[in-house]
RNA sequence: GCUCCCUUCGUCUAUCGGUUAGGACACCAGAUUUUCAAUUUGGUAAGACGGGUUCGACUCCCGUAGGGAGCGCCA
């Protein structure tokens, strides 16, 4: 049986959980799935979870990258316990290890050059068969070592067995020893090499789960060799399955969005987005909306599937919508002002609504947040009040103000300036007993005054509208429109 | 090419040998309605294929097909 029931780490460690992104490009969306799954694995069984950036590719490692990804994890409110570990930061500490290593007989000089490694790569590429580096310097006389060069540290690590992994989501494992060559440790620079530096910092940073892609699971079974030769107690190993694009190939930049800040941009919840994500290869029963409380409450690796999901936008969408219908008014306003600035225009509409004013919008939120999805269709929908006179009305407002709604409007203007009270009911009920009256269906003369009011066919209930709006704004508009 | 992994409605998934194979999104139709939504009622839709094992297989085993991942002195 596949080590699966495991989940819980039955040693007596607390549960440690790390996510370690490589800064060398924003947060991609799958690895805010897996930072959201050490998260919620950790938070499950009141572990910690670390951050460490790996940051030792120095050509490709940028530090507006760090930023960015921890900003993303922040607007995913996903928290991490103390401050984030740099991995380049250690390599002094690496080092001693690999010599640790050396001096044992566990690791070896190798002098291999970077040509002649090439020239086995393209041997065995032409042969069509992995490279399996069979180091001649190994078994050698470390005396015949050529002179002026700077060897690479290899791990001396069995040709015959087999090196299993067990994984609490794949399962049993096995890789034959001798399709594992030995791994470099060290480079010839002694800088560390990743799968090297992962291990020693998952061991001193005291990781007792490690979560990630599977993507790393061949890296598992060569990282377990560096746990076997230090003699290090092995973390849990849970291989979650990758987040594919809508076409079942791995989520590329065809695809569209691969940046959680690019989601940010789209109008998407944090809370919804920490709720789809949770959804795509962990599930709980029937349960498709739930509080972060319970996701933490539910989450465990047992339930984790192994086939890679689809992302889809679609379910995304109306997952989003939810979240904006159930949000509070000062929480979706808030959300939306941090929104704002960070999509197209956005800050051009956000010093629109302000001068408007804000309370405009707050007042507007619970007509329009029937009708968004997302919050850029939110902020559409609310683009009326930010209209200024004389309103602009596209092609099918300007159809719905014939000659006959001009009169009906002249007469609305009249019986709407005298309602007692400026508010939705009262003047909803004036236009109802106008329309009876004349006998008209109340859409007739209904959408005339949604075209004049808010230059388009399609808005929010047009009494809110204009009690959002306020009595001489609305009015205005209409007079407008009357010629 | 080699190694490993995966395969239930279009999509995300439930099922852990015995179900009319359930839910959600999407889609279609009806209701509601001042527009659009929302809401609501109903509907279409799935165990890749072929062999076993078993009284019984979506569930276990083998094979085939399709898909994915990995194969660096990158991470």
């Amino acid at each position: 049986m596949p080590d699966n029931n495991n989940s819980t780490n039955s040693g007596t460690r607390p549960v440690v959980t790390r996510f370690a992104p490589s800064p060398t490009g924003t947060l991609h969306i799958g690895g805010a799935r897996t930072a959201l799954f050490n998260w919620l694995y950790a938070r499950h069984t009141g572990g910690k979870f670390l951050l460490r950036i790996e940051d030792t590719d120095r050509e490709r490692s940028k530090p507006e990258h760090v930023t960015a990804i921890l900003e993303s994890l922040k607007w995913l409110e996903l928290d991490w316990d103390g401050e984030p570990l740099f991995q380049f930061a250690r390599a002094d500490r690496h080092r001693a290890v690999g010599q640790e290593l050396l001096a044992a007989g566990k690791a070896y000089r190798c002098y291999l050059s970077a040509e002649e490694l090439a020239a086995m790569r393209a041997k065995a590429e032409a042969e069509k068969r992995p490279l399996i580096v069979e180091s001649p310097w190994r078994d050698a006389d470390p005396a015949t070592a050529p002179a002026g060069v700077k060897p690479a540290i290899r791990l001396r690590t069995a040709r015959t067995g087999e090196t299993v992994v067990d994984d609490q989501v794949q399962g049993r494992v096995v890789f034959p020893n001798k399709d594992l060559d030995d791994m470099i440790i060290l480079r010839s620079d002694g800088a560390p090499t990743y799968n090297f530096a992962v291990v020693v910092d998952d061991h001193d940073m005291g990781v007792t789960n490690v979560i990630r892609g599977v993507d790393h699971l061949t890296n598992t079974a060569r990282q377990s060799l560096v746990y076997q030769a230090m003699g290090w107690e092995l973390p849990h190993f849970a291989h979650i399955p990758l987040v594919h694009g809508a076409d079942g190939a791995k989520l590329s930049k065809r695809h569209g969005a691969q940046g959680t800040e690019e989601y940010r941009a789209m109008g998407y919840l944090p809370a919804a987005l920490r709720n789809y994500l949770a959804r795509l290869g962990w599930s709980h029963g029937d349960d498709e909306i739930f509080s972060t409380d319970k996701a933490i409450e539910w989450f465990d690796i047992v339930n984790v599937g192994k086939s890679p999901a689809r992302f889809d936008f679609a379910k995304l969408g109306d997952l989003n919508g939810n979240y904006i219908r159930a949000a509070d008014d000062v929480e979706l306003l808030r959300r939306i002002k941090d929104y704002l600035p960070h999509a197209d225009n956005g800050s051009k509409d956000f010093s629109a609504f302000a001068t408007a004013g804000w309370d405009k919008l707050a007042a507007a939120l619970p007509s329009l947040k029937e009708r968004a999805k997302t919050l850029p269709e939110l902020v559409e929908g609310a683009k009326y009040i930010i209209a200024t006179r004389p309103l602009a009305l596209d092609e099918k407002a300007q159809k719905l103000i014939d000659a006959d709604a001009k009169v009906a409007l002249a007469e609305l203007v009249k019986l709407f300036d005298a309602s007692p009270e400026w508010a939705a009911a009262p003047l909803e009920a004036a236009l109802r007993v106008y329309a009876e009256e004349k006998g008209l269906k109340l859409g007739k003369v209904a959408q005339p005054l949604r075209a004049a009011l808010t230059g388009r066919a399609v808005s929010p209930p047009v009494f809110d509208v204009m009690a959002v709006l306020g009595k001489a704004e609305a009015l205005g508009r209409i007079r407008d429109q009357i010629g």
